[in-house]
This record gives C-alpha cells, sequence and structure tokens, in this order.
DNA sequence: TTGAGAAAATAAAACCTTTTCTCATATCCC
DNA sequence: GGGATATGAGAAAAGGTTTTATTTTCTCAA
C-alpha cells in the first residue's frame, strides 16, 4: 500500500521527475500542475522515502550532536541538556532532525567524521567542555559544517556565554557590598569555562585593586559537589581568615562550597556571600537560594543552530566566529 | 577519494555481491576470502554507505524517541532525560543510534507513523507521560515494535517504576513512625504515575485501617514547584488539624510542598515529615535533604532498551507486556 | 502559416547497496 | 570414473529518489 513517487506520477499523469521537482526542487514546472500535485500529494499523504532521497541528493536534513562524556553526565547535565532542547527546537523550525553521533554503525568502529560522511548528516553541534580528543579535532578540520557549544578552537564557530561578563558582575557585587577577602573555587581547568572564568577573576579584582591571593583560591578536583567541598576545605585551611566571599565557577560547586562552609561554623550569608554560576532551575530552591549568575540557555542553543544553518546555507561571510551570550547577576539569598 | 563497495570489490578481485556478504549478510563465502576481506576493509577503513544500505535493506539501525511536551521540560526532565540517557548507552552497545521523532520532513507535515516509515527506523521509544494523542495511539497501534516508559495502554509493552511498592513503603514508614494523619500532594491525575500513586496511596491507608480523607488530599493543577505549593495551601485551609506527613508524589512537587509548610509555621520534619518520589540528583542538597521514592531510571532504560531490542529481533514470545522496576525508600532529613 | 524561442514536461542515468538466482568448481560416494 | 551434492562466487535486478539532457508543447512575432 505504501506508494512511490512513481505511483503518484502515474495516478497524475506526470513523470516522476516533475513530482520530485514539485516536491523538493525548484525546477520548471507550471504553476498550474504545481498546485494540482500537491493538492493530491496532500490528499493522500505521500511522503518521498527518506533514504532514497538522501542516497541521491546528498543532503540529509539531520545535524550530528557529539555530546559525549561530559563528566559523565550525558543527557541530565543541567545546562548542556538544557542547550540542547533549544536548539533542537529552533532548528526542528527549519525541517532538520538531530541525532546523537555514536562510534560505530552496526559491527564497525569508525571515527566521527566517517560516521557523518557515511550518514551524510549536513552538518554537526558539538557540545562537550572535552576538547583535545583526537576525534573532535578531526571533524572540526574536515568540511563538515560545525558549530560549538562552550569550546573554542581555531577554524571553529563558537557560542559561549560571556564569562568575563558574569565573573566581574559577581566581584563588583561583592565590592560594592563591602567585601574584603574574595575566594574562589573553580573547576577543573581543563574545561575552557573554568579557565576564563578564573582569568577573568584575576582581571576583575586587578580592576579593583585587590591582588590575586593563591590560598584564596582552590581548583576543585571534579565538577560537582565533593570537589567543591574539598576546595572549600582547602581555602579554609590554608587561610589565617576565612573569605568573606566565594565565587564558585558553577552551580554545583556553590551547593559543596556552602555545605563545606556550614560544616565549618560559618553562615551563609552572614559570615560569607556565595556566588554560583548557571542558574540551574534548582538553584533558587537551595537554602539559602543561591545567588548566581544566569546562564541564558535560550540564547546559546538558539544561537548556535542560527550559526549552523547559516553555514550550511553557504552564508559563510557573515558568521562571527566566537559569539558571546550576555549572562546577568541574580541576587537570591546566598550573598549579604 | 570516496570509495564505494563497487571500489572494493574490483581492487580485491571480487563482486560486490561478494563484499557486501563479508560485511553483514551471511551467505556462502569462504573463511578464507572473508579474512582477507575484513583485513583490506578495516585497512583502508571503508564503510558501506548508509543510505544505500537503508533503502536496500529496509533496516536502518536507527530507534525513534518520541519525546514530547513533557511537562514543557524536554530534555532537561530530570526523570525522562536519565533514562533516556541509559537507553541509549544500552542500545548503543548493539549498535543501534537514536533520533527524536518529529511531525515533518523539510516542508511537509507528517504524523509520527508516517515519519517512522519513511525513515525507515526500527523500532520507537515512547518517553512522555501524555497517553491521548493521536499521533501517539496510531504509532502504537501499528507494526512497528515500540516500547514506552511510563505509559500504560492495550497492547503496548512498557517499563515503569513500581509506583506501589513506592507509596506502600513510604506510608509504612509513616506508620512506624507513629505518624497519624496522612496526607498526600499529587501532580495532575491526567499522568498515570501520578494516578497509580494515588491508588496505592489509598490502597496503603487501608491496609493500615486508616480512611482515606478528601481533606487530606490535593491533586496539583500543575508538575513543578507552584502546583507543590498551592496544593499543600489547599490541604491546610481545609483540614482543622495540619497534618503531620504529607506524600508528595514528586520531588519538584516536594520542594513546593516544604516551603508552603514553612510559609505557614511548621517545621519539616519537627510537625510534619514529607516524602517525595524520584530522588532526583538535588533532592539530597535540599534542606532539609528530601527522603524520597528511589526511582531506578538505568534499570527502566535498560529495560526498555533490551524489550525494543528482543521485539525487534522477532523474541515476541519471551517479553511481559509490562515490566515494574522495584523502587526504595531513601530516609534524608525531611522526615522523623 | 511558419518558425524561433521560451516554457514545461519527460526519459533515462545515477546514487550505492543488498539479495536472489545461477553457475562453476570442488567434494564425495559407490 | 561418473553422477550427485555442497560450496563459493558472480551477475543482475531491485530499491526509490534526483537531476541532466532532451524532447514536446506553447506563445507570439513576422
Amino acid at each position: 500500500m505504501k506508494r512511490t513517487i512513481y505511483d503518484v506520477a502515474k495516478e497524475m499523469n506526470l513523470s516522476p521527475g516533475t513530482i520530485s521537482k514539485i516536491l523538493h526542487g525548484n525546477g520548471n514546472v507550471s504553476q498550474a500542475t504545481r498546485e494540482r500535485v500537491l493538492k493530491y500529494v496532500k490528499e493522500i499523504g505521500f511522503v518521498a522515502d527518506s533514504s532514497a532521497r538522501i542516497l541521491k541528493a546528498k543532503k540529509s536534513y539531520v545535524l550530528g550532536i557529539v555530546f559525549s562524556d561530559i563528566a559523565h553526565f550525558g543527557l541530565e547535565h543541567p545546562f548542556f541538556s538544557s542547550v540542547l532542547q533549544h536548539f533542537k527546537n529552533y532548528v526542528e523550525r527549519f525541517g532538520y532532525e538531530i541525532v546523537f553521533i555514536v562510534n560505530r554503525i552496526g559491527e564497525q568502529e569508525l571515527s566521527y567524521l566517517k560516521w557523518c560522511k557515511v550518514k551524510k548528516v549536513d552538518g554537526v553541534l558539538i557540545v562537550t567542555g572535552n576538547i583535545n580528543k583526537p576525534n573532535i579535532i578531526e571533524l572540526v578540520n574536515s568540511d563538515i559544517p560545525a558549530v560549538s557549544v562552550d569550546m573554542v578552537m581555531d577554524n571553529l564557530v563558537t557560542v559561549i556565554s560571556d564569562d568575563g561578563m558574569g565573573i566581574e558582575q559577581g566581584v563588583d557585587y561583592a565590592i560594592e557590598k563591602g567585601l574584603k577577602r574574595l575566594s574562589a573555587v573553580s573547576g577543573p581547568l581543563t574545561s575552557r569555562a573554568y579557565f576564563e572564568r578564573l582569568e577573568a577573576f584575576r582581571w576583575a579584582l586587578g580592576k579593583h585593586g585587590i591582588s590575586f591571593k593563591e590560598n584564596y583560591y582552590s581548583e576543585a578536583e571534579s565538577y560537582g559537589f565533593n570537589g567543591g567541598y574539598n576546595a572549600t576545605k582547602k581555602i579554609l585551611e590554608n587561610s589565617e581568615k576565612a573569605p568573606d566571599f566565594v565565587f564558585a565557577f558553577s552551580d554545583e560547586l556553590a551547593i559543596g562550597v556552602i555545605k563545606c562552609l556550614e560544616d565549618n561554623g560559618l553562615r551563609v550569608p552572614l559570615d560569607v556571600s556565595v556566588i554560583g554560576f548557571d542558574d540551574n532551575y534548582f538553584a533558587k530552591h537551595l537554602t539559602p537560594a543561591l545567588s548566581t549568575i544566569y546562564q541564558d540557555k535560550q540564547a546559546i542553543g538558539e544561537a548556535a543552530a542560527k550559526k549552523l544553518l547559516d553555514i550550511i546555507e553557504g552564508k559563510k561571510e557573515k558568521i562571527v566566529k566566537v559569539e558571546k551570550i550576555p549572562v546577568s547577576l541574580i541576587i537570591r539569598e546566598s550573598t549579604i
């Protein structure tokens, strides 16, 4: 009962080629037949077979997603999954669908790039903090349109939050409130975002004439709660006077930071103010509700989508290489 | 520079058919040539074109995911995204990949079923609380292998948490602790899970000789924080004596419940104990840390994957129609 | 009426596999 | 040694589109 384009052609006394042109191409066909065919096609609900189309046309309307090993969070990662959701929504409006890139097909193993070629994906979105995988480097340097979120590389178009802006806002706020002993807890610096936030933190201190003190800073050995907790412990141990402000470079870290502070008899925000980074959806439900830097996941996802579609459609010239999405400081209860 | 199976055949002095058989089929070919070809193929990194393969073989090794409109959460939904992650991990081990089903291809709109046919997906996973969409019903009643999580329908294989077990454990615990005025806050009953939890709650009360009191129960008008908050308010207003236990049928609701309780001068857990449902990853970081029913997302995702692959591979007989995954009670600080 | 040129439609090749059927060769048994 | 059977490999069709080159049809001016 499944119809082919050939059947449709027969039923309409036309050739398959004409039907094809009407459905997808833009060759010469009269307005009259075009409308007639469109009407009929809609009526019988005909849709051209996808694999045959891809085979011949070498275009799939499929976008590959590299979404791997993000701190072993995968799809559950609150930031990346949100970005992906908005990316998905955006591209679907333009008839694209998304599929996760894997490194095998059936029994055969292959590189990401090879996979993309074999699948004829039109482009890829790279969502990962992990920059140094040969698989990804190969992909980025290929001719496949690619956009990344949160990962900066030569010749790779990227959308990121304006980390510098966020850090500056947080530090400015602390200064404004008269806080003196500003400290910071970063995630592993192998991640670009953390690295950049640390740089910005140094810079922002400098702006206010404060010198960066090693003992008020600690790099967590892991991303989550434990990382934040242990890093804070280290700061407390290494400093005569406890800090009165700690900038946690992610909300997850912040939870650990606060817990550690409290375990050491310090009250948040009375004794020390804490600011996180992300504004994950649980931030507002913590006690105290977490002050944090809001990252606009929707803007990021959509900007990445737009850029990727632009590249695919050949509008290369108008694409700026790295786009920074503004962030904003949200003050809740974890700061004075 | 891209090689076809025809090129490979030529280079090895064989026919394309033979190469194909070696790579994927299982026809008659001698061990010697098989090994020779396999070696060469690996060496040059040849992989057969996907669309041509799908076109001819009518099998795609692609699994469609219906993942729509879950309370407008999408991929960010902590429960479903986790289940999906584990599903994905499992099927990838067997050479399958996943793609999100959408309701259009390029410019053309189509039903989920049509989409699956056109794309030749081998099976679908339905991840949604929303049962009554014609699109989904049509899909379920088709000949496409389907498995769902959290959605029970005739002739649909399903994997769910053992909601009854969870509720019973929670109620048992409350009774054991001597709590007397047990109340419950449910999410919208249009969702099967909530409906079943409510049934179980009634039953569990009965088991202990307690009658279900309408004024100690409230159905939230939405899924999240606000839903829980307002539902609790209603209970407080409708009852002479405040409950000393409230079973929130999700962690998200529980946050609202606790907030409302506290806003009304009731201390958790001193005055009233609260138990949630899910054990989302933020549950342990709330204050007080939330006691809750742990749902095993990994077991659910993997069971669903296994079932789907079984159906696809024709092992229909050995499939039980609805599989309930055990849950467990986790006591933290929100209960006495 | 004719013919040039534009517009519309067609025919057929190409895209790259898989699979069925057939053929050739090797193996076996009496 | 000869017929029967197994085994390995190939030829060719089929799968359903898109696209290029070609033909047919139409329009309009001379």
